[in-house]
RNA sequence: GCGCCCGUGGCUCAGCUGGAUAGAGCGCUGCCCUCCGGAGGCAGAGGUCAGAGGUUCGAAUCCUCUCGGGCGCGCCA
C-alpha cells in the first residue's frame, strides 16, 4: 500500500508539472509514512512542505493541488490536508482486512519482496582468527551479520555469506608452536611456556590428540628447542622476540612437512569447532575463504603490483609502503615488511580486490568497532586500485557486555577468562542469545543481561513474543476440544466482521510487516524487526484479553481464527528471520 | 593530542533517517480471570532529549563548540 501511494503522489506531481503548476519536475523521493495517530489517517506524506521552498508557494496550497490531481484508487477513501501541509491518507478498512487472506495464501513467503532485484551482495562476518574458540564478543557480530544477510535475502538480494579464514600469518604460527610446546610437555619434556603463547585448554586438547596418535614422533629435546632463544618477558626479555624465535625453532627442528602437519592440525581442529558453534547458532556460510589461498594463487603480489603500477607504492627502510595518505588515510601503511613478508593489510587489499573482481554489486563487511580505524585504509586501497569503493560498506558492531546478577562479567583475552559462545548458548539457549544480540542497533553498546535472557517470564522479550505464537496454537487446540472445526473459507468471506478497535489495530500491524522488513534490510537494522515483533505480540495479547475467539457464531469465530492464524504466520516469519524458533507450546 | 561511536523518564532502550502532542519494557502505584494458557491485559505517576549556539516553515534527528563515557591511532592480526 505504501508503495502504491508513492506512485499515486508521483503521478499527481507529474500532472501538476505538465500543467505548469509546478515549475520543475519532482526530483526527490516521495516519502510516505505510517501515521502514529489515528486522527491522521493511515498514511501521511510531507512532500508539499518539501516543495514549498523551491515552488515558492504555501505548502497547504500545494497539498491541495496534489490532492486534486491525485488519481483515484479503490482502497483510498479520503485524502486531506492537515497541520502545516501534511497530506493524510485514509484507507478503506476492508482493503486493510484483505491482508489476512493474503498472509494465509502466501504463508512463509509473506513479507518477502524483490526490491533487491537479484543484486548480488556479499556479506562477510565473524571471520575470527582460528586461534581459539569463538567467544561472546564474536557472538554479536555473528548474530548481527547473519540476520542482516537473511533480511537482505528476504527482500530480494542474492546473498553470499562468507567467512574469511586467517589461516596464514604470525598468529597462526604462534598457535602451531603453542600446540607443539604443549605436546612436548605431554611427552615428558619440562619447559617454561611462553607468555605470549596460547594458554587455553583447547591447546592441550589438540596437543593430546597429536601425542595420542603419534607418540614421540614430534619430540625434540627442550635444550635444542630453546637454544639461542632470547629471554621471555618475565625474565626481563621481549615476549615478541621470544615467541618468534620459538616459531623459528619449531620450523627448523620439525622441517616443513612436520611443522605444517601440526599447524594444520591446530587450524582444522579449531575451525571445525568454530563451524560447529556457528551451525548450532543457526548460522551457515556459502563460502569459507582461505587467506592462504590468496597468497598461493599470487593475488597478494598482484595487488601490490597493481598499486605499484599506479604509482602508489614506495620503498623506505627496506619495506614497501602504500601511499594511502594520498587518499582517505591519515598516514602511509606498510604492505611488505623489511624481512620480505607481506603484511595482513596486504592480504586484505588483495581480498577486497578479489571481492570486487568476483562481480558483487555490494560488499558488506561486519567488523568489531575496535577495527574502525582500519576502514579508511581499505577504502584507500580500493580507490588506488581504481575500484569503486562505494561498493564497500563496513558495518561496525560495538562490544557486548555480559551482566550477571547486576554485575558486569569481567573478561579479558589475556587472562584467558573469556566466556565462549558455546557456554553462552548452553546457559541461555540459542533463541535468547540470537534475539538479545540483535535487540539493539549495532552502534549501540549492548548490555546483555544473562539472568533476563534465562528468565521464563514476561520480562523476557523473547518469551513474550514466542508466547504469543504458542498461545495461538493453544487456541487452535482448544477449538477441537470444544467441538468446533476450523473453516478458513467461511472466515475469509466474513472478514468484514472484524471491526473491533483491537482487530483493526492488529490488522494494521500485519499489513506493515513488509515495510518493516524492507526498512530493516535496507538500513541493516535487525532491531527494527525485533521492536515490530514485540509490538505485534503486544497487539495480539491485548486482543486476546479483550475478546473471546472461540464464540458460537460460526462466521465471527472463523473470521477471528483467520486473523489469529495470520498473526501466528507473521510472528513465525519474523522470528525465523532472527534465527529464533517459534514454538507451538512452551 | 588526533580520529570514530555513544549521551533520550530511576534502569535498559525505540524514535520510521528533518515532520504533527517524544514512545516502549523493567521498576513504582492501583486494578482485571465462574471466560480460549495470568509466561497475559488495563490505568496512573515519571522527560529543560548532556549543555550552548547555529541552519529553516519545522531539530531528539543536520552543522559548530563544550562537557561526560567507550574504542582506535604498529614493519600485530
Amino acid at each position: 500500500m505504501k508503495h502504491e501511494l508513492e506512485q499515486l503522489v508521483l503521478e499527481s506531481l507529474n500532472t501538476l508539472h505538465n500543467d505548469g503548476v509546478l515549475p520543475e519536475p519532482f526530483a526527490g523521493e516521495v516519502q510516505i509514512t505510517h501515521t502514529k495517530n489515528k486522527d491522521h489517517g493511515d498514511f501521511a506524506c510531507n512532500v508539499a512542505m518539501q516543495l514549498a521552498k523551491p515552488a515558492r508557494r504555501n505548502p497547504r496550497e500545494i497539498a491541495q493541488a496534489i490532492i486534486d490531481a491525485l488519481p483515484t484508487h479503490e482502497a483510498l477513501v479520503k485524502a486531506e490536508i492537515a497541520g502545516p501541509g501534511f497530506i493524510n491518507f485514509f484507507i478503506d478498512p476492508s482493503a486493510g482486512r484483505s491482508v489476512i487472506a493474503r498472509i494465509l495464501v502466501e504463508g512463509d513467503q509473506y513479507g518477502r519482496s524483490d526490491i533487491g532485484q537479484g543484486k548480488r551482495v556479499q556479506v562477510e562476518f565473524v571471520s575470527a582468527n582460528p586461534t581459539g574458540p569463538l567467544h561472546v564478543g564474536h557472538g554479536r557480530g555473528a548474530a548481527y551479520g547473519a540476520t542482516v544477510a537473511d533480511l537482505l535475502q528476504a527482500v530480494g538480494f542474492e546473498v553470499h555469506r562468507e567467512y574469511y579464514v586467517n589461516d596464514a600469518g604470525r598468529q597462526m604460527d604462534i598457535l602451531g608452536t603453542s600446540v607443539w610446546l604443549r605436546y612436548l610437555e605431554l611427552a615428558g619434556e619440562e619447559l617454561a611456556f611462553p607468555s605470549n603463547g596460547y594458554k587455553g585448554d583447547y591447546v592441550w586438547d589438540i596437543a593430546a590428540t597429536l601425542h595420542r596418535e603419534h607418540g614421540d614422533d614430534y619430540r625434540h629435546p627442550v635444550i635444542e628447542v630453546f637454544e639461542g632463544v632470547p629471554a621471555d618477558e618475565p625474565e626481563g626479555g621481549d615476549k615478541e622476540a621470544h615467541i618468534d624465535a620459538l616459531i623459528d625453532s619449531a620450523k627448523r627442528l620439525l622441517g616443513d612437512i612436520r611443522y605444517r602437519y601440526i599447524f594444520d592440525l591446530g587450524l582444522n581442529t579449531i575451525l571445525d569447532n568454530i563451524r560447529a558453534d556457528l551451525a548450532s547458532f543457526g548460522i551457515h556460510y556459502e563460502e569459507w575463504y582461505s587467506e592462504r589461498s590468496l597468497t598461493e594463487k599470487g593475488s597478494v603480489n598482484k595487488a601490490i603490483e597493481r598499486l605499484r603500477e599506479a604509482g602508489h607504492i614506495y620503498e623506505k627502510e627496506g619495506a614497501l609502503w602504500f601511499r594511502s595518505s594520498d587518499f582517505d588515510d591519515e598516514k602511509d601503511r606498510v604492505v611488505q615488511r623489511d624481512n620480505g613478508q607481506t603484511t595482513y593489510f596486504a592480504s586484505d587489499i588483495a581480498y577486497h580486490m578479489e571481492k570486487l573482481e568476483r562481480g558483487f554489486d555490494l560488499v558488506i563487511d561486519v567488523w568489531g568497532a575496535d577495527h574502525h580505524g582500519y576502514v579508511p585504509r581499505v577504502r584507500s586501497a580500493l580507490r588506488a586500485l581504481g575500484d569503486d569503493d562505494s561498493k564497500l560498506e563496513v558495518l561496525l558492531v560495538q562490544f557486548a557486555n555480559l551482566y550477571r546478577e547486576g554485575e558486569k562479567v569481567q573478561m579479558s583475552t589475556r587472562s584467558g577468562s573469556f566466556v565462549t559462545l558455546r557456554e553462552l548458548r548452553k546457559e541461555v539457549g540459542t533463541d535468547a542469545a540470537r534475539f538479545f544480540y540483535v535487540m539493539r542497533k549495532c552502534e549501540q553498546h549492548l548490555d546483555f543481561d544473562l539472568d533476563l535472557a534465562k528468565s521464563q517470564s514476561a520480562d523476557n522479550p523473547v518469551y513474550y513474543i514466542q508466547y504469543a505464537h504458542a498461545r495461538i496454537h493453544s487456541v487452535m487446540r482448544q477449538l477441537s476440544e470444544k467441538g468446533h472445526s476450523y473453516d478458513q473459507p467461511l472466515g475469509e468471506s466474513n472478514l468484514d466482521l472484524l471491526n473491533e478497535a483491537h482487530e483493526e489495530d492488529l490488522i494494521n500491524f500485519l499489513g506493515r510487516y513488509p515495510d518493516v522488513l524492507e526498512g530493516a534490510a535496507l538500513h541493516r537494522e535487525p532491531h527494527q524487526l525485533v521492536h515490530f515483533l514485540r509490538d505485534l505480540a503486544n497487539a495480539f495479547h491485548t486482543y486476546y484479553n479483550a475478546h473471546q475467539f472461540i464464540v458460537e457464531d460460526d462466521k465471527l469465530r472463523n473470521a477471528r481464527l483467520n486473523l489469529c492464524l495470520a498473526t501466528r504466520q507473521v510472528l513465525a516469519n519474523g522470528l525465523g528471520l532472527l534465527g529464533v524458533s517459534a514454538p507451538e507450546e512452551m
